[in-house]
DNA sequence: GCTGGACATTTTTTT
DNA sequence: AATGTCCAGC
């Protein structure tokens, strides 16, 4: 054997050593460093450590792994790393295979776009532990920080401020609204909602209102809305404000314009990645190509059979058709699954194998089967909770952490009973979702104190708070100024500060000089102060902190979340470089609640199935396992798509679940106010029936029939809890599962035994061998079948 | 300009 | 059921 073939072959077969922790498809994705890569990654297939070990690897070897050229010292190097591949550890191999390195990627070269900030700094930390310092230098975050980055260096090249404020939907929302009642449009002909979706929707395929009023422009309704999005994008730009959408749509026109930004960027990144490739929009999915340019060095990771957010805009075409998009991209396909228990696997795969839109991918593990799929009824959602509740409470007694358990729902409304149950209970739980802390009125409030301080030209903000305690500044106040500033050109704030030199505002000068005179001492203060200290002294003078006080209901929580984004200030001054107000304003406009998840915490955790997306827990409890809210309702309506869609969501939630799933549905159930008759879901038919267990809990009403002091409470809704209860039992419900085995009769054909049972979209097939000889089919609900004892 | 009561609305959610 | 939003009347 030569030197050059020896030195190849030793060294692959080191690289093999040192990722001998990964699987053989994962390492293949590892070493494949250059050119377009798609990695086809299905649930627990350990997704993260291929990317923390990809870009481990570009760093420490560049692209020795792929390369086939044989550098001028591999004789001297081919005695260490033969002694490394027979001896060596990891950190002597490691050595070796640094000195073999092929242009090594400086860590500032490697963008790497995550789904959420909280991935990003899994990232940053998994990272930090394999590579060190040089980890920090890695661009890691969502493509809206990333982009935020780059606009605040570039963005006055396209005519914006580089200091610019961010909308959050409840900020566009307001400004719509107002747009709409500006233009007398009624709320029925187009809802704020409506609208902001349309504009939405726009924006991630980098349509302007010039381009929408293009092709719409004989529909009135729609010519409407084209004029309410070019009034609403002239007033964003007046305030110095994006919104979310406009942040990856801006980035892609100023790249679009300016070619010399592009360039730079390009050169900037020489590898990039992107995590959650299927939840991408055809805006990011533009601007990966747009700086892939045409070194085309981008890998992206996801799972189509994951693609849960196309209401808010993902293809899933940029994921099925990446490799159109990039011809001759290497598809890689994780398949082994190292996080679930092998029927859970089996009813994943059950369910997502009706679905026909993907890429096809099937889910394989070594474990052993484990446990059933436990499909569970109950009669009423107090049971339901109850029997959570009970099966954590015994599992801790013997020794299980509250943490290994996790509540996942679809809708944020489910909840609800469960959170009183468990709290009568006293077991601990944190719900993430709902209302997140970002979102409560008394934040938003202060916040947007603390934007006009940082950007006084923030009308939308200003708006909120200019009266808000009170201050008599009404409505016909606020318009007069509005008219004006547009009169003269100038901002909202410009106006009020100058009030007394303006006609008619004379009467209300005073109040509004006042406000002026506190926000811009405001200013003064916090350019001499601390960001916390600016942040207690806002809360202070504004008097808002005093306005909470004496409010009837929730005043102490309120001024509890007050107090914490004080703290939260803090936190922030003690980590972060720039401690300026802008800039910690800008960080708080891009973190979300899922952001603050911590596992190390001993609680159950309950969040909605989208929530839950990447996490995984011991044990998974899925209430409202029905129809018409698992799949929903609304999901209906949108054809196969809505239910592909659904079921994909379906298999997101199975696939949390490591050792033991249930799927829990109700006969009744009282949402939105109303009680109704329910089914369980059709996903719950398309598992392979041998790895589920199926059982309805007839007779378990008994105990919790009786409520406790607690529920009784509201005498109105125990009524309402044993009329559902009384009616559930006097109508038995057909649609309670009969297990093989079981002895029927039916009026027509006599009497028979169940051979098989498959839940059906709501209803139950059922294969019975008739006495006399004859094997029928038939639909639970429709034939009138007598269980036999 | 403020207040209280009628009224609708209620998928999923990151950024 | 619960909550926020809107509008009429003070």
């Amino acid at each position: 054997m030569n030197h050059a073939t020896e030195y190849l072959e030793t060294r692959q077969k080191l690289f093999d050593k040192y990722f001998g922790f990964l699987n053989a498809a994962q390492r293949s994705a590892v070493y494949c460093t250059e050119g377009p890569l798609l990695v086809l990654a299905g649930a627990g297939s350990g997704k993260t450590t291929v990317i923390v070990n990809r870009i481990a690897n570009l760093v420490l070897f560049g692209r020795a792994a792929s390369d086939k050229r044989v550098p001028d010292c591999a004789v001297e190097l081919l005695p260490a790393m033969r002694e490394a591949l027979a001896h060596g550890d990891s950190n002597q191999v490691r050595e070796v295979l640094r000195r073999c390195a092929v242009e090594p990627v400086f860590p500032y070269k490697i963008l790497c776009i995550t789904f959420t900030n909280k991935a990003a700094n899994e990232f940053r930390e998994r990272l930090y532990a394999t590579l060190g310092e040089g980890a920090r230098d890695i661009w890691a975050g969502t493509f809206h920080s990333v982009c935020v980055r780059l606009l605040r260096r570039y963005i006055d090249r396209i005519g914006y401020k580089n200091d610019f404020t961010i909308y959050d939907t409840d900020d566009s929302k307001r400004l719509i609204s107002r747009i709409l009642k500006d233009m007398n449009i009624a709320e029925s002909i187009l809802s704020p909602r409506h609208a902001l979706a349309l504009i939405s929707h726009a924006k991630e395929n980098d349509r302007t209102p010039e381009d929408e009023s293009r092709d719409t422009l004989r529909d009135l309704h729609r010519s409407r809305y084209c004029e309410v999005y070019a009034r609403y994008q002239k007033q964003l730009r007046a305030a110095n404000a994006l919104d979310f959408d406009d942040i990856i749509m801006l980035t892609g026109r100023l790249f679009d314009e300016q070619p010399e930004v592009l360039e730079r960027c390009r050169s900037m990144f020489e590898y990039i990645l992107v995590d959650e490739y299927q939840d991408t929009n055809r805006s990011q999915s533009r601007l990966v190509g747009l700086l892939a340019g045409s070194k085309r060095n981008v890998c992206v990771v996801g799972d189509d059979d994951q693609s849960i957010y196309s209401f808010r805009g993902a293809v899933i075409d940029n994921i099925l058709d990446f490799d159109k998009e990039y011809p001759g991209a290497k598809v890689i396909r994780l398949e082994q699954n190292y996080r679930s228990v092998g029927n859970i696997l089996k009813a994943a795969n059950g369910i997502i194998a009706n679905n026909a839109d993907r890429r096809g991918k099937n889910l394989w593990t070594e474990a052993p089967d484990g446990e059933r799929v436990h499909i569970k009824r109950f009669l009423s959602q107090a049971e339901e909770a109850a029997f959570i509740c009970d099966e954590v409470a015994s599992a801790v007694a013997s020794g299980a952490k509250y943490s290994d358990f996790a509540v996942l729902y679809r809708v944020n409304a489910l909840s609800n009973s469960l959170e009183t149950a468990l709290a009568r209970r006293r077991i601990p739980y944190k719900i993430y979702g709902g209302l997140r802390f970002y979102e409560r009125r008394e934040i938003k409030d202060v916040l947007a104190y603390l934007s006009v301080i940082a950007n006084p030209a923030d009308s939308v903000r200003l708006r909120r708070i200019i009266n808000v305690p009170r201050r008599s500044i009404g409505d016909t106040t606020i318009e007069k100024i509005v008219s004006l500033a547009e009169e003269k050109g100038a901002t909202l704030f410009e106006i009020i500060e100058n009030a007394s030199g303006y006609e008619g505002l004379q009467r209300v000068a005073p109040k509004l000089e006042r406000f002026a005179g506190l926000i811009n001492g405001l200013r003064d203060y916090s350019s001499a102060h601390t960001l916390s200290e600016t942040v207690r002294r806002t809360i202070e003078a504004s008097g808002y902190i005093e306005m909470l006080a004496e409010e009837d209901d929730n005043s102490e929580d309120r001024e509890q979340n007050v107090m914490e984004l004080i703290s939260s200030a803090q936190t922030y001054e003690e980590t972060a470089e720039d401690r300026s107000l802008p800039a910690f304003l800008n960080e708080l406009s891009l973190v979300s609640d899922i952001d603050s998840y911590d596992s190390a915490d001993d609680a159950i955790v309950l969040m909605t199935v989208h929530a839950a997306k990447g996490l995984e827990f011991g044990t998974v409890f899925v209430p409202g396992f029905e129809e018409g809210l698992f799949p929903s309702a609304q999901s209906f309506a949108e054809g196969d798509k809505g239910l592909e869609e659904e079921r994909r969501l379906a298999y997101v939630c199975v696939t949390r679940a490591k050792k033991r799933l249930y799927l829990l549905h109700t006969g009744t159930r009282l949402l939105y106010g109303r009680t109704e008759t329910r089914q369980v879901s059709r996903f719950a038919g398309e598992m392979p029936p041998e790895c589920c267990d199926h059982s309805a809990r007839d007779g378990a009403a008994a105990r919790t029939a009786a409520p406790s002091a607690h529920v009784s409470r509201h005498s109105e809704s125990r009524q309402a809890f044993l009329d559902n209860i009384r009616r559930a039992e006097t109508k038995p419900d057909s649609a309670a599962l009969i297990p093989a085995g079981r002895r029927v009769s039916h009026p027509i054909f006599g009497q028979g035994t169940v051979l098989s049972a498959s839940p059906m979209g709501g209803d139950v097939l059922y294969e019975i061998e008739f006495d006399n000889g004859n094997k029928k089919r038939l639909m639970g609900n429709f034939a009138k079948l007598k269980k036999l004892d």
